[in-house]
DNA sequence: CTGCATCAGATTTTT
DNA sequence: TCTGATGCAG
């Protein structure tokens, strides 16, 4: 067990303190992932405990994926059969097993939430509630609030107002339901209701997990919601649990995570043993200590102190540059230089942001730059319409009462069932208590006559019927790329986008497309080869025993950055990882850039008005910044562009909140960012060594600090011009009042 | 029923 | 600015 000496006392204690309530609560970068990972090893190798044994959760699948990797160092092929994955991942390994219980079929469909909204429209309609008083995205999101917070359809209706909102909701919510269990369908919140629901309710379920999973380990505690507290609890009524998290990482409060989990900890047991980690070991002093003002502006929070043995390292580099394309700009060539002078290959750099939305510009500008990345979430792969087209043809094949699916391939593509011939259907299914693809099936093989339908949608219903038919033929002993492909052609899906590229002048779309259709064949196939080979545990699971196909629908929606197979196997040479700054959480990197770094953006606008936001941007600044090893650069931009308006932007009050000794402030500008006529020169005109960011300091005096002057005294900046020592002041004394100095003669001092 | 034009709304963050 | 939803003509 050598690798227990790579702990300090504090974390052993963490690590072999295995009998009993634990809560580990410590600042970033103090170790608590990594006691976690130990702690697994030890319970497996030291003590002898059955690696099924063992349930550790994450919050994240990256994180998850990163922690099984790090435990399979450790110990080596035992560890796969231990059970590390998100909660809702979790959830699902459980409903597969069990749902029959609570009257759903083991085959349920997994909604994302595109099709909850899809499905709450639906509701509406169906309700005749006005959708434009009531916004079906915001019932939507109430939905998914309510299902994390446990309240049912019933418990809701129950105390909802007969009116307005609520009394829409209540309604909306308890149909929703409905029509979810009709279709054998779960949304992504009733995975966690659902598997409570189950334990509440079955008392021998919840014993046999309860004796299954002797210990428990929770990772980043302070971020769960209600759903997943209850989880815990039950699981862990006998105490073996472990929870580690910082309430100072505490950043989704916006699905419900709730603080006061964490907080209540030591009274949800009585008898734990609490455990503070004091050393971080991942960042330099400087680093430590600006991430440390800046969450220690927070009035609600529990102090802590954090210290490091590492050097003071280098000041955190605050640059301003014009625009968004600059700002990407100087990231991609001050990764090139630092590169080039440091130890760092790309992959020890990343790019954070506080929305997906700012990723397109930084992107364009490290393509423009030759700067090798990788975008991890965002637009999501699977979310995409080709994707999710072909997506819904293979849940209508596994899932038969998943009517949302069905509906989607319908009539795509277009095969002539038209809005007329669906409500048709739906009537028919109606009258008969029918599912939608039951009445198709039925109503196809009975000739179709009934219905009233034209020549051409009668051949576009039986076709569609000959071809679900040998889908479902096939995917019995085919494989998922194959199957893949023959409904590609069957359905003439690529037809019709090889025509669109060959013909149309805006051919590019379907070339992206069709890009896009081929990398989810390369997705496909990555699954099936790991699937196939015995990785993991997925194949221990008997519902999955029967398909790959039904494992890998459960895979996509669940791991829903899908990127990390396909482009990683792509790109082995490292790149960098362009992220946002929640997609950051437990992760760390030796050079990072947080963009962005504006009022309004970050924080974010609706911030701005609510404390207890504020104070949750503020801490997503403490993450994105303890994610640094040695070199942290904040960038703010002076002029952004938004819906084609443009918007001037502050810098970032977290900016202002680091102590000014610790940051070095730089202005960039692109000596070739335009000709005459608008247009970007930057690559044809610049010779390499140009290629070198422009940089230049900004005066050390910022507007607002106080200064030290040898004759006038203590005073404030009011003004501040210029750069360097070039730079100009107006500082107003508390002597003499208001006077203009030149940085380079005044001999100004910085005061505070 | 399909394809094109026009207009509104979008960008907070994730499983 | 760009995307998608809706409405109208063919
Ligand atoms: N005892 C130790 N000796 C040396 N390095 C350590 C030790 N403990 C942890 N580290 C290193 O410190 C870094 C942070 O560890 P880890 O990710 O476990 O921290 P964490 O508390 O989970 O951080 P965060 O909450 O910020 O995500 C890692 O690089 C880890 O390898």
């Amino acid at each position: 067990m050598g690798f227990l000496n790579d702990l300090n006392p504090q974390q052993l204690e963490g690590v072999i303190y295995t009998q009993g309530p634990l809560l580990i609560l410590a600042g970033a970068g103090s170790g608590k992932t990594r006691v976690i990972t130990y702690r697994i090893a030890y319970l497996i190798g030291q003590q002898g405990v059955p690696p099924e044994q063992i349930l550790a959760v994450t919050f994240t699948n990256k994180a998850a994926e990163e922690m099984k990797n790090r435990v399979l160092e450790l110990l080596g092929d035992r560890a796969r059969k231990v059970w590390i994955s998100t909660f809702h991942s979790a959830s699902v390994r459980i409903l597969r097993r069990e749902i029959q219980s609570l009257g759903y079929g083991q085959d349920f469909a997994i909604l994302d939430t595109a099709d909850q909204i899809r499905l709450v429209k639906e509701c509406a309609r169906e309700l005749k509630i006005n959708e434009e008083l009531y916004d079906p995205k915001e019932m939507a999101r109430r939905i998914s609030e309510l299902k994390n917070r446990l309240i049912s359809p019933q418990a809701y209706a129950r105390e909802a107002q007969a009116f307005g909102m609520e009394d829409k909701l209540a309604k909306v919510y308890s149909y929703y339901q409905s029509l979810l269990k009709r279709y054998n369908s779960l949304d992504f919140d009733d995975l966690l209701m659902m598997t409570v629901h189950l334990f509440e309710t079955h008392p021998e379920v919840l014993h046999s997990y309860q004796r299954r999973f002797q210990h428990m380990m929770i990772d980043e505690y302070q971020d769960t919601n209600h759903a997943q507290y209850r989880l815990v609890r039950l699981l862990g009524e006998h105490g073996n649990v472990c929870v580690v998290g910082d309430d100072d990482q505490s950043i989704y409060g916006f699905r419900g995570a709730d603080l006061g989990n964490i907080l209540r900890f030591e009274k949800d047991y009585p008898q734990a043993r609490v455990i503070r980690l004091e050393q971080n070991y991942r960042s330099t002093q400087n680093i430590l200590d600006a991430a440390g003002a800046v969450v220690g502006k927070n009035q609600k929070r529990k102090a802590k102190r954090l210290w490091t043995q590492k050097p003071k390292g280098a000041h955190i580099q605050v640059c301003q540059v014009a625009d968004e394309e600059a700002e990407a700009h100087y990231i991609g060539k001050t990764i090139k230089q630092i590169r080039v002078n440091g130890k760092w290959s790309y992959a020890d750099f990343a790019v954070l942001y506080r929305a997906h939305a700012q990723s397109r510009a930084l992107e364009e500008g490290l393509r423009d730059e030759g700067v090798p990345y990788r975008i991890v979430g965002g637009l999501r792969f699977y979310e995409r319409k080709e994707i999710k087209d072909l997506l819904a043809y293979l849940k209508a094949i596994v899932y038969p009462e998943d009517d949302l699916s069905f509906k989607r391939i319908l009539n795509v593509p277009p095969r002539g069932i038209g809005s007329g011939t669906v409500e048709k259907l739906e009537g028919y299914a109606k009258a008969r208590g029918f599912s939608l693809f039951q009445a198709f099936t039925e109503s196809v093989s009975a000739g179709l006559d009934q219905m009233g339908l034209t020549y051409a949608q009668r051949r576009g219903l039986t076709n569609l019927a000959g071809l679900l038919e040998e889908f479902k033929r096939l995917a019995a002993n085919t494989s998922v790329a194959e199957l893949l492909e023959i409904i590609l052609k069957k359905t003439g899906y690529e037809q019709i986008l090889q025509q669109e590229v060959a013909e149309r002048a805006s051919g590019e779309e379907g070339r992206s497309r069709l890009e896009n259709i081929r990398e989810l064949f390369s997705a496909v196939r990555i699954f099936e080869e790991r699937f196939n080979c015995q990785d993991g545990i997925m194949k221990d699971e008997t519902y999955y025993k029967h398909s790959v196909l039904a494992a890998f629908l459960d895979h996509v929606t669940l791991v829903t950055d899908s990127d990390q197979e396909t482009q990683g196997a792509t790109s082995g040479k490292g790149a960098v990882l362009m992220m946002t700054l929640h997609g950051a959480k437990g992760l760390e990197f030796p050079v990072v850039f947080m963009a962005g770094m504006e009022e309004g953006l970050f924080p974010h606008q609706s911030a701005l008005t609510d404390t207890g936001q504020m104070e949750e941007e503020r801490r997503l600044c403490y993450v994105g910044m303890t994610r640094t090893r040695e070199m942290l650069y904040m960038v703010h931009v002076e002029k952004r562009r938004l819906y084609g308006s443009v918007q001037w932007n502050s810098p970032s009050r977290f900016i202002e909140e680091i102590p000014i000794e610790l940051v070095k402030e730089v202005v960039w500008s692109d000596r070739s960012v335009r000709s005459v006529d608008g247009q970007s020169v930057s690559k044809i005109a610049l010779s390499p060594i140009d290629h070198l960011p422009q940089l230049q300091e900004a005066g050390p005096f910022k507007k607002g600090i106080q200064v030290k002057h040898p004759v006038w005294g203590i005073g404030r900046v009011q003004e501040a011009e210029g750069q360097g020592e070039d730079q100009r002041v107006v500082v107003h004394f508390k002597t003499v009042g208001p006077k203009k100095l030149a940085v380079k003669y005044a001999r100004l001092e910085k005061v505070g």
